[in-house]
Formats: C-alpha cells, sequence, structure tokens
RNA sequence: CGGGGCGUAGCGCAGCCCGGUUAGCGCAUCUGCUUUGGGAGCAGAGGGUCGCAGGUUCGAAUCCUGCCGCCCCGACCA
C-alpha cells in the first residue's frame, strides 16, 4: 500500500487530504485559510481552463477582465446579492502602511479610503456598473464576456480544492435583449459544464434546478450539476444562473429595444471553481493515489526504464526514442523517467500516487524480447507486448481508460442511488447508506429545512432529466409532481 | 462564535505528569560503498531561538501567568 496515504475506507476526509499533499497537488500555506497550488495541481487547472476556455468562445463568449476591488456603494446596490456574501467579504479599509518607534509595521489609520473596498466574493456588481456605460440600444446586445479570476470568500472553515478563502475560477456574465434568450444561456451554460464535467472529468453529473432556498443571491433560477462522490455525498461542479432583471434594475442598465421602448437588461452569470479538482479527486482516487482521465492529465504517459548501469540506460534509452517520436506524432504528453537517484519500485509508486494514466517499463530483459511493459493505472493491469506497435496500442488504450473511469463513477451512482417514498425509508438510506435520494417533496421552502435539520441532506437540485411522476411529499404528504434530488453535500 | 487538541530539526513525533548531564527517535537531507523488474542496504555526517513574553527556581522543553498561531468537531456558508 501507498506510504502515508490514509485508506479510503478508513478515514475518507484524511485520505482525500492525504491525496492533494502526497500528490503534490496543493498544500496549506502560512494564510489561514488559503492554500499554494503546486505546479502539479496547477497543470490540471490550466488543463481544465484551456478546455472550458475553449469551450467559452465556442459558445460566441469573450475574455475580459474587471477589477478586485469593488467599492461598496456598487456592492450594496442588489439587496439579496448583499444579503448572500456580505457575511463573508474581505474589506480594504486603508491603503498605508507605517513603522512604529520599536520597528512594528502597523496600518497607518491617517491613511483610510474614503470608501471602503469589498475584495470580490463575485463580480455581478462591478460588471454590471460597467455594463451600464455600454448598453443603450438593442444593437449593444447580447454582451457575452467571460473572466477568470480569483475570487475571496471569507470562509470560516476551509479544505483544500473544497473550500479555501481565495480560490480561482471562471465567471460569465451576459446581457440579452430578451428573457427568454438569457434563460437559453443560462442553460446552454450548464450544458457546457455537464459536457465538460462528463467527457473531460469523466464524471457524470446530475443536471437541474436549484430549490429557493439554495439560489443565488440575486437570481430568479439557479441550474446546477451535482455529481456523488466516493463518499456518497454530492458536490456541485457549477452553477449557472439566470439573474432575470435584478442586476439591470439595481445599476439602471437599460437599452432601446426595436419599438424605441426603453426595457431593463435580462443577465445570466455562471461559473466553476479550482473545487473541481476537488471533484476529479473524489470521483477517482483510489487508495493508491490519484487517478487522472488521460483528457486532464498533464502527463499521461510515463516510462520507466530498469537499468543497472549507464551502457544499458543509453541501449534503453534508443529503443525508447522510437516509442516516444511515435508519442509525439499521436499528442500524446509522456515523460521519460532516466533518473538515476530513484530505483523502479520507487517511481512506480510516485507516479501510481500522481494518478498518471499509463505506465510502460523497460529493461535489458525487454529488449533481448522485442517487449514492453504496459501498466494501467485506472485498472492496475499490467501486461507484456511487443514494442512493435506500442503506440497504436497506447493510442487506442487512451480513450478506453477515458471511458472506463467515467463507466466506474457512473456505476458507483447507480449503485449509490435510491428512491424513498416514506420519511422512514429516507432517514435509513441518508444516516445507512447514504448516496442520492429521490423523493418527493412538497416545494416549500419549510419542508425543505425541516429535512435539512433533521437529516442533514438538502436538496442537491430538480433533476431536469426525470420523468414527471404523481406522488405526495414524504413529510407533509402533499401532492408532488416530481421526484428530487436529496443527499448530504460537500 | 462554542467545544476539543496541538505548538520540540525540513516533515512526523517522544520527552513534560514527577525540573537536574551534551534534548532524543523515525522519515527526509548530505557523503561513501554495494544495489537497481514494486517505495534499497550498510557505514558515517549535518541540521534545534523546545511558538512568544514574563515569572518561580541554584537550575525550566518540563512548573505558573499572559499572549500568539495552527488543526479537528460543531454552528455559518457554497
Amino acid at each position: 500500500m501507498s506510504k502515508g496515504i490514509t485508506k479510503r475506507a478508513e478515514n475518507y476526509s484524511q485520505w482525500y487530504n492525504d491525496i492533494v499533499v502526497k500528490a503534490d497537488l496543493a498544500e496549506n500555506s502560512g494564510v489561514r485559510g488559503s492554500m499554494v497550488i503546486k505546479p502539479y495541481g496547477y497543470a490540471i487547472w490550466e488543463k481544465i481552463q484551456a478546455q472550458l476556455d475553449f469551450m467559452f468562445k465556442e459558445t460566441g463568449h469573450e475574455n475580459a477582465y474587471f477589477p478586485l476591488f469593488i467599492p461598496k456603494s456598487y456592492f450594496a446596490k442588489e439587496a439579496s446579492h448583499v444579503d448572500g456574501f456580505a457575511k463573508e467579504c474581505a474589506v480594504v479599509t486603508h491603503y498605508r502602511l507605517k513603522n512604529t518607534e520599536n520597528g512594528d509595521i502597523v496600518v497607518d489609520e491617517t491613511a483610510k479610503l474614503e470608501e471602503e473596498l469589498v475584495v470580490r466574493p463575485t463580480s455581478e456588481t462591478i460588471i454590471w456598473s460597467t455594463y451600464k456605460k455600454w448598453i443603450q440600444s438593442y444593437r449593444d446586445l447580447p454582451i457575452l464576456i467571460n473572466q477568470w479570476a480569483n475570487v475571496v470568500r471569507w470562509e470560516m472553515r476551509t479544505r483544500l480544492f473544497l473550500r479555501t478563502s481565495e480560490f480561482l475560477w471562471q465567471e460569465g456574465h451576459t446581457a440579452h435583449s430578451t428573457a427568454q434568450e438569457a434563460i437559453a444561456e443560462t442553460k446552454q451554460m450548464l450544458e457546457v459544464y455537464a459536457e465538460f464535467a462528463e467527457k473531460w472529468m469523466a464524471m457524470p453529473v446530475i443536471k437541474g434546478s436549484k430549490s429557493e432556498s439554495e439560489r443565488f443571491a440575486g437570481a430568479l433560477d439557479t441550474l446546477s450539476i451535482e455529481a456523488m462522490m466516493q463518499d456518497g455525498k454530492a458536490l456541485q461542479a457549477g452553477t449557472s444562473h439566470f439573474l432575470g432583471q435584478n442586476f439591470a434594475k439595481a445599476f439602471d442598465v437599460k437599452f432601446t429595444n426595436q419599438d424605441g421602448k426603453e426595457e431593463f437588461v435580462w443577465a445570466t452569470s455562471w461559473g466553476v471553481s479550482t473545487r473541481l479538482m476537488g471533484a476529479l479527486i473524489m470521483a477517482h482516487s483510489d487508495d493508491y493515489g490519484l487517478v487522472l482521465p488521460p483528457k486532464l492529465a498533464p502527463v499521461q504517459l510515463v516510462i520507466i526504464p530498469i537499468f543497472k548501469n549507464e551502457e544499458e540506460l543509453s541501449i534503453i534509452k534508443e529503443n525508447v526514442n522510437e516509442i516516444t517520436q511515435k508519442l509525439k506524432k499521436l499528442n500524446i504528453s509522456f515523460k521519460f523517467d532516466s533518473r538515476d537517484t530513484h530505483r523502479p519500485g520507487h517511481k512506480f509508486a510516485e507516479y501510481e500516487l500522481k494518478g498518471v494514466p499509463v505506465r510502460l517499463a523497460i529493461g535489458m530483459r525487454d529488449i533481448e524480447n522485442g517487449t514492453i511493459e504496459l501498466a494501467r493505472r485506472d485498472t492496475l493491469e499490467k501486461k507484456i507486448y511487443k514494442i512493435e506497435g506500442i503506440d497504436q496500442i497506447i493510442m487506442k488504450l487512451m480513450p478506453e481508460i477515458q471511458e472506463n473511469i467515467y463507466n466506474k463513477a457512473f456505476t458507483f451512482r447507480a449503485e449509490n442511488t435510491h428512491k424513498a417514498d416514506t420519511y422512514e425509508e429516507f432517514k435509513n438510506i441518508i444516516e445507512n447508506k447514504s448516496g442520492f435520494v429521490y423523493a418527493h417533496w412538497d416545494g416549500t421552502p419549510e419542508t425543505e429545512a425541516l429535512i435539512q435539520e433533521e437529516t442533514k441532506a438538502t436538496i442537491r437540485n430538480i433533476p431536469f432529466d426525470l420523468p414527471d411522476e404523481e406522488g405526495v411529499c414524504m413529510i407533509t404528504g402533499k401532492p408532488s409532481k416530481r421526484r428530487v434530488l436529496f443527499a448530504k453535500a460537500y
């Protein structure tokens, strides 16, 4: 078993933490609640970014950048938005430090800002105060903008990637001339997220809309994708909001329509964050470490030479060169680890820990036989192949691994998804089995709150892809037209 | 904000209760030799304001007081 990784079954959250740290993805920093994303972890994030960015551009969006600091007065304009975020805002009040006589550095009280600046927890307010200047006519619409940025939400309890005070994300902010168009945009971006989660992260998700109480502060409707982690808990992996005209009204953003009449602009916003890293880790990894889908692995394949001396290494190198040249043509990223400071076994364990999808090992024995050993990270299978044609095998293997990882996660979710018709049944599942539970709910926040209080489970979303089904609320017995998705959540 | 725990070498910890040689162990690091198909072995070496400040004492990592920081559990939140 891997050195120093707590077993998943033993202590799930410790297992998660161990993987993040031991696989060199991130570590806690000296700053409370803020992490350092290490090169290997950042490389995965860059892959996530690159693909999402491509998908945003494909759907007509452009990138821009808005300020980190938001004047308090802007922030205060949309009432429910303030309610939602006020309790977790970092605020800049001064702009200068000074030295005291005994050499300490203190805030210079004479350098107080006229107006405090809120460090953005999200950018709706600064963006809509800007859009006001950009929009006069229906001809200026739609505006389809995304920004890659950091945001700060002062969290009381933090966990690497899943919840940190500062995190990286992207936030799309669009402006439209009609409600229908904005609603379509909200749905479209949720589809983009779902496709990314399933095709790239190999993580099946449930698309749906949030209940009123889980809605984004300032939105009329919030859509989400929800994924199941290996402990059966749900993780919200992306959200897309239909903001109606709330921000347009708050910032007085109007346009003249084709009939010459003034109207408020319709808005959406949508985002995913470095939390996806947490989802990726918890969806697939095992007791040996990280398991990465090939499409997001910074290194898709590692080659480990087994050699006793320089001479053997150079013979192996020659053979490996032929393989790597073909891999380059196939666009497969690889690493040849010829360090003589670590022995092969050490390297095997290290790359397993780091989740590299495929490993090749080649020594003198192989060269004599014209063979090479191939090991899959997802199944931990090892097989000997002829060197000849190994590139073709690898090319076919990558999508197979991607698919297998997805299928594993899909099967796991299916096995841990239940239906409950009575509250007794429901409580039993949540307490003893965990996982997702589909149940009828009367649609009221009161019932939702009661369930949360008694079981800790919340409505993750009201799934789109679920058939209508007449039933009665498991608490109140009132009629319900469809089931909703309950789970304990991150 | 409430409850609990911890602060001693880069990391993980012991020592503290019951004060007394030169503060110790594992991992990691460095050097040398032997090794190399699943986290190498042996020999040697380097590395410490014992969280900070004050007090008690002939003497404090150890006892007392205050402060600071971090972690875990809960409440809050996505």
